[in-house]
DNA sequence: TATTGTTATACTCTATAACTATA
DNA sequence: TATAGTTATAGAGTATAACAATA
């Protein structure tokens, strides 16, 4: 049984060293894990309200507050008053904002790359099922120890 | 390249998941991460003095107190005198903490152990050696980028 | 003089609850 | 009455710097 402990504990290491990695790439540009986070979404998403920030990345609206006023104190986002709902504010990136969720974007890209590339074909392809395996079974169990 | 994407996606949702799950059973165990890395070092060393935890840990000398503090008051660990260093604690799990460092020790089996039964084993063996590979990589570019 | 741990202070992320303005 | 966001308050983790007691 204990085969498995090996790999276990590798995919633990992975984890944090990846975590680790990204931790310094958001540093050198000026951003907190939270704050790359609400960034990320406002990339995909475009201009978006408070309301549904806290809801799709599930914190609390004081959260998301504090969020947005570090994000705005150092440029990354503006308040514009939404069109229509004279409570809600419209979070909106700046042009550093956009600039810098593309870099985001290019360094994910560039570090799956280089994590990957170098990996033979066959290799490759048993890796990837056996985390979609993993990721099933994890789930399964998270969703059945949670509740 | 972009096929590289997907399976590095799904690492990064299998760490967030993993993460999530772990804090679920720290909780139940009254632990929170920081917390419970404490103890998981205590729990392979013996008792240990603050600084030293410190190091192991990459924190400051203030954190380690903060959280011995609080591993104190919640019953985990005890501050005992050094035998031979007047100005340093050895700080020494309680039978609380030793339990719980027990039962963090079997859900990380357990966990393994869910994980990856039901996998075939080629596909284990290809997962594992992708796993390494992936690894290697990684940290040869932390190393690289981070200096 | 160097080291161990604490106190003082501050910043970030997180939460709940009370409140304001608007729907 | 319900919703969007803020203020008030609190707790956890993190850091640096100044300081105590001891080596």
């Amino acid at each position: 049984m204990s085969e498995y402990e090996g790999a276990f504990d590798r995919m633990l290491k992975l984890a944090v060293v990846l975590n680790e990695d990204m931790n310094h790439g958001l540093t050198q540009l000026g951003l907190t894990q939270s704050r790359a986070h609400v960034l990320w979404e406002l990339h995909h998403k475009g201009p978006t309200t408070q309301r549904v920030l806290a809801d799709v990345i599930r914190v609390s609206a004081r959260n998301i507050t504090g969020l947005v006023d570090a994000l705005v104190a150092t440029g990354f986002v503006t308040r514009q008053p939404h069109p229509t709902d004279r409570r809600a504010v419209l979070v909106t990136l700046t042009e550093h904002g956009t600039k810098t969720a593309d870099a985001m974007d290019r360094e994910h890209q560039e570090l799956a790359r280089v994590l990957f590339s170098g990996m033979p074909a066959v290799q490759f392809d048993c890796f990837v099922e056996g985390l979609d395996k993993v990721l099933v079974e994890l789930q399964d169990r998270v969703v059945a120890s949670i509740p």
